[in-house]
RNA sequence: GGAGAGGUGGCCGAGCGGCUUAAGGCGUGCGCCUGCUAAGCGUAUGUAGGCUAAUCCCCUACCGAGGGUUCAAAUCCCUCCUUCUCCGCCA
């Protein structure tokens, strides 16, 4: 979330910053909210310190064996009227707290604006598409011709949207996530984190899913709990509520997990094969970092997603995303897409993000800065990234004439059969 | 799921209705002293909100979370979360 000072001191600039990315936010609702509360809190804080000093002189007597019966006959008034300033303070909380969770964060002042994706600008490119001299089949079609997947079966079991890895194709997810969390641990030094798939209500809060995405995400009634739609939610959520000391920053996660999402209203959108799945897996990076260094950090993070498709072989183009794109929680994202020939089109396989201060204020994520002082810390995430769309570009970029595909190198040694 | 014991400041740990503005210790900062080091002495040392020129003072909140009793709650009562031990179930 964002500072309350700077919304009150630079309402303006808010604004236009909601405006920018396409939500809608009510911060004149949040100023007199804001206004109530800190009345409120006044008031309580006036009488509170009546009724302390009262109490105090009440007890002093008693000890001395001296009557309190006239200071005593007017405290359950006062106590009356405290419980009461206590609730008009705490529901003032509430719905200034409730109000301020559906403020987006602020856009770096770099990233262009722009209403949607069409807006989103191409910062480079790496490789370049390969030519066949066949027709290039779509990833679908191959994994059949291999056996690879099991769309319809997984419907069978869960529905459309989860599917069946069989024989190599399910070596090859296993393959690749492997080697991307080797490569992410021993060229990148990340610590590999292995982490719960179900969090909490405040864990969601923290990294900015509820409440805007709420409707996003699989709730489990029973325990009023969620699946991670992410590897982010419970990565960054690790520290929430703790102060960190100055030299336990900078810290770099890396952890596979299952993703889960509900795709509810993207109907409609190209969904064949793997493209937009409910069940997913993802090697998810996460940095928490000292502010003055997310920046740099987060241009290191776009490579470290990069050098995974360079592995790989598989021509890639970087995006910076547009104020429209760029999500709830994030002040900056790059979008890295790979070239999927049979699709004929680039697919986003990851995506970087600076959120600055805003989840660590959601989460409550401090550190103790060089001078002692509490500080609120950045955090940062990138996928390293999502195999689904991986698995495709690999299909359809190594694939052969007669309908078989090659494995690429750095996976190899992944794949038992070929041992 | 059942029974019992806990959850206090950076850490250990006392307190179990008002003398706690949370004892004491450890750690840490600063100063003094000591011709090094160690020890010693003094002093400071939480987070958040308000007030303010101010990181001074002052006020308020916070002793796992949320309610309640009381003039007054770390302390009493209730609910929940969580840790440990034992039992049950179980991959």
């Amino acid at each position: 979330m964002l500072d309350l000072k700077l919304i009150r001191e630079n309402s303006a600039l808010v604004k236009q910053a909601i405006a920018n990315k396409n939500e809608k936010a009510n911060i004149d609702n949040i100023l007199e909210l804001d206004e109530t509360r800190r009345v409120a809190q006044f008031n309580f804080d006036q009488m509170k310190a009546e009724q302390n000093k009262v109490s105090k002189e009440i007890g002093m007597r008693k000890k001395n064996k001296e009557d309190a019966s006239d200071l005593l006959a007017k405290m359950p008034e006062v106590a009356a009227k405290i419980k009461e300033l206590k609730q008009t303070l705490s529901e003032a909380d509430e719905a200034l707290n409730e109000a301020i969770l559906w403020v987006p964060n602020l856009p770096h002042e770099s990233v262009p604006v722009g209403k949607s994706e069409d807006d989103n600008q191409v910062i480079r490119q790496w490789g370049e598409k390969p030519s066949f001299d066949f027709q290039p089949q779509d990833h679908v079609v191959i994994a059949e011709k291999n056996n690879l997947l099991d769309l319809e079966r997984g419907a069978k079991l869960s529905g459309s949207g989860f599917p069946v890895y069989t024989a190599t194709g399910a070596m090859l997810e296993r393959a690749l996530i492997n080697f991307m969390l080797d490569l992410h641990i021993t060229k990148h030094g990340y610590q590999e984190m292995m982490v719960p798939t179900i969090v909490n209500p405040s864990a969601m809060k923290g990294t900015g899913q509820i409440p805007k995405l709420k409707g996003d995400m699989y709730h489990i009634e029973e325990e009023d709990m969620y699946l991670i739609p992410t590897g982010e939610v419970p990565l960054t959520n690790f520290y929430a509520g703790e102060i960190l000391k100055n030299k336990d920053l900078p810290q770099k996660f890396v952890g596979f997990t299952n993703c889960f999402r509900r795709e509810a209203g993207s109907y409609g959108k190209y969904t064949r094969g793997l493209q937009r799945l409910h069940q997913f897996n993802k090697v998810e990076m996460v940095r928490f970092v000292k502010p003055q260094d997310s920046w740099n950090i987060l241009e290191e993070m776009v490579q470290d997603a990069e050098d995974v498709l360079q592995a790989l072989g598989l021509h890639y183009r970087v995006l910076k995303l547009c104020t429209g794109d760029t999500s709830f929680a994030s002040a900056m994202t790059y979008d890295l897409e790979v070239w999927a020939p049979g699709a004929d089109k680039y697919l986003e396989v990851s995506s970087v993000s600076n959120f600055v201060d805003f989840q660590a204020r959601r989460a409550n994520i401090r550190f103790r800065n060089y001078e002692g002082k509490v500080e609120f810390l950045h955090t940062l995430n990138g996928s390293g990234l999502a195999t689904p769309r991986t698995i495709i570009a690999i299909l359809e970029n190594y694939q052969n004439a007669d309908g078989t595909f090659n494995i690429p190198e750095v996976l190899k040694k992944y794949i038992p059969t070929l041992n």
